[in-house]
DNA sequence: TGAGGTTTGGTAGATATTGGTAGTTTTTGC
DNA sequence: GCAAAAACTACCAATATCTACCAAACCTCA
């Protein structure tokens, strides 16, 4: 790839994700952290982005657009290590439906490389991949959920409900040994359609999620086929969920 | 092959894919690594592109009335004050359909006041109020087009012809006396839709796309309520399209 | 047809970019 | 506040690409 599209990559990369690391960018446009450094240190005179210890941050970011994924610096290894763990279970080709949610975010930064096809009712996934032709991104319709920028209400239900696909990747609030809760009542529903219509249903999970429950049930444990958490997840909870028949993947 | 013609096939490939390497264009053009080099310095010279280290990339990237683009300064005066004009025609509270466009994304801007309801396919609108709460956006389904960021196919065309709305908010590629043309085939059948949900149409056109006609007709002029425009349109035009009883309003 | 000019494909040496690695600085975790 | 870990800088060797030039092929027109 040459220079100048890699820095361009590097710049619409970090207009959607506000800040990435070192790793991530070289990653994203398959060149060495060198090379990326270089890149950066140049962009960084040009005005484009700051750099920070670790990784680059766009210079002006854009106010309001990603608020949720742009304040959420809490824990970003462990979520970037999920994400990437959960990349990995996904086959080339697969149709995948991904719920709103921050864990979940970072799972789809990682997804081109298996060219899926994607459907979700998440606008910051949906604006990370609105510019490639790489992946075909299919929307649900709905009402914007202020703030989170999910699509709600029954346009979201009915879109879900039509469709057919290899794997759910799902977050949630909590998880216990009763089941997967939720405390966004208007999210439940469109959870348990995309639940409904996927063939294998992976919950991304950091450890804070363990042993937590929010307001309303969202599922049982025997609807998960997997669990993808970092290593601080409590181990005599993995260790019940994985009697229980539950693959539990430790990301990093 | 002549070598005009091998030039203009670099040029429409470079308009297609914005950066190619020397290797991907000379097997694009059937000739020599060298043979295209020398095509590349001569194209820099007319200004048609701009070489980079390893290939080229497009001089000035195409932008036509769809490619979004967060940058996109492109008659932004005019554009912001057929905005701020076509704003000024929407009553509190109604229901307004936003079509995708960069002119209609600068009506959106000037919504807010209005807290109307809005219903879209465009996430560049989708995004300009996914962090308010003052504004209901309702986002049709679809599958995102590459670059553009429209929701297009049948999700979309579904979703608004199920719904009725006070205003549609309208963008085109060009206008005549044979009526509202579009170059970009898939998202007629969207516009037709979002038109025949409506019960007022306005179409927002800058002054460049008066007398301009595209690939394919969208509607004739009789389906039109409202034209609104900047200063610089054809008074011709302009005296025309009232006699044929279309308000036009000519912003700023 | 053949001389004269032009275009093409290829090559050697110069230049630029890239990926990796020491050694230093900054951050992190206790 | 200290030690370990992570990240940064600066440099080097390995590639990749560029420029400049050359010979072969290809026109053009008398």
């Amino acid at each position: 790839m040459q220079a100048e599209e890699r820095q361009k990559r590097i710049e619409e990369y970090l207009l959607k994700t506000e800040f990435a690391s070192l790793d991530e960018l070289s990653e994203q446009v398959d060149a060495s952290v060198s090379t990326v450094r270089r890149d950066l240190t140049l962009m960084e005179a040009l005005g484009v982005l700051r750099r920070t210890h670790g990784g680059a941050r766009v210079a002006n970011p854009k106010s309001d657009e990603f608020t949720f994924s742009a304040r959420d610096t809490h824990q970003l290894g462990e979520k970037d290590a999920i994400g990437r763990a959960c990349a990995d279970l996904i086959q080339p080709n697969q149709t995948v439906i991904i719920d709103a949610g921050t864990t979940t975010f970072h799972v789809a930064k990682f997804l081109e490389p298996k060219s899926p096809q994607i459907i979700t009712n998440s606008l910051p996934v949906a604006n990370l991949y609105s510019a490639t032709n790489r992946i075909e991104v299919v929307v649900s319709g709905g009402v914007i959920y202020p703030r989170l920028g999910v699509l709600v209400g029954p346009l979201a239900v009915e879109a879900f409900s039509k469709i057919r696909a290899d794997v759910a990747i799902m977050s949630s609030g909590g998880i216990s040994m009763e089941g997967v809760s939720n405390s966004h009542g208007l999210l439940i529903e469109i959870q348990r359609a995309m639940i409904s219509a996927a063939k294998k249903v992976i919950f991304c999970l950091d450890h804070s999620k363990f042993g937590r429950q929010s307001l309303s049930m969202l599922c049982d444990l025997d609807t998960i086929d997997t669990i993808v958490t970092d290593a601080a997840a409590p181990a005599d909870l993995v260790t019940q969920f994985r009697q229980r028949g539950i693959e539990v993947i430790i990301a990093e």
